[in-house]
DNA sequence: CGAATCTCAGACGGACTGAAATGA
DNA sequence: CTCATTTCAGTCAGTCTGAGATTC
């Protein structure tokens, strides 16, 4: 019976794909516990977010934007209208269309989760200087920019 | 109308947590389908993995080795065995426990989709020099220790 | 007519839980 | 009796698909 029980075999460990897929489970649990903290999930940030940079916006383009599926955009923002954090108004200009519009409460609702989302990527990146976080991030967005470019 | 459709909201393309998981699901697809082409899972090439390289063991262990729930350890053992690349094995000593070993033809696959998935990282990488690409799989496994061991 | 948008209900594959069977 | 291991059936949450209603 060898010595550790819980160790990965190296051939995993040494690879990229297992690496980014280990951290990718560690970095999506504490985020979900962050926001479950706060009443919260990450499909609510992700359409503040982009309500809050690129304005209102129809249902589909939210859908593209934050890489939601059609079906859990209109449950999640069924959530935030609940909440008074958007609000739904039909469109003039194509009756089809809803346009969603932050509210100031879904403002303020999307700072307070700022801050709490700043907490996590302290506490993911905890073992690295701020050098190597830049550095991190830089190669990261590199790789993904190629993957849509190829 | 705001220009690109498609654009990520520029707090999210900003935080690693978000970065990782877009690599991570990226790294993901390229891997199911290289193996998918082989035929095989990832869970297969774990499970071959770890017997390689810590020998023969049962099936809880190599569940722990390889992050993986006791019932798909017993359902891709099912499959390897019927490929003749595992084999199970009462163990002597506790003859509740099942041995699993791999077979010289286990060993001849592990081989053959070592480079199938060196492959893989070299698409996924392929923006990075081999420089960068070091000094990322070291910034991920530090990440990953510190997790463990907080 | 065909195409796009919103919405809901249900499907679908992956991961996990519970419990039976076996044996220490 | 209690605990560990293997195994199977069933559950569960997350994601996606299909179809209907509406409008262009």
């Amino acid at each position: 019976m060898p010595s550790d029980p819980e160790a990965a075999p190296s051939r995993l460990l040494s690879k990229p794909t297992w690496l980014i897929g280990q951290v990718s489970v560690h970095a999506h649990r504490l985020l979900t516990e962050a926001l479950a903290g706060a009443g919260a999930r990450g499909y609510h940030y992700r359409l503040l977010a982009a309500l809050d940079e690129f304005g209102p916006a129809s249902q589909v383009t939210l859908g593209r934007r934050t890489e939601m599926d059609r079906s859990d955009v209109v449950a999640a923002l069924n959530e935030l209208a609940a909440q008074g954090l958007v609000e739904r108004t039909a469109d003039p200009d194509d009756r089809r269309r809803n346009v969603v519009t932050i509210t100031p409460a879904g403002q303020g609702r999307l700072g307070r989760l700022d801050d709490l989302l700043a907490g996590v990527q302290d506490q993911l990146l905890m073992p690295l200087s701020a050098r190597e976080r830049r550095v991190l991030t830089d190669l990261l967005a590199r790789v993904l920019e190629h993957q849509s470019t190829p």
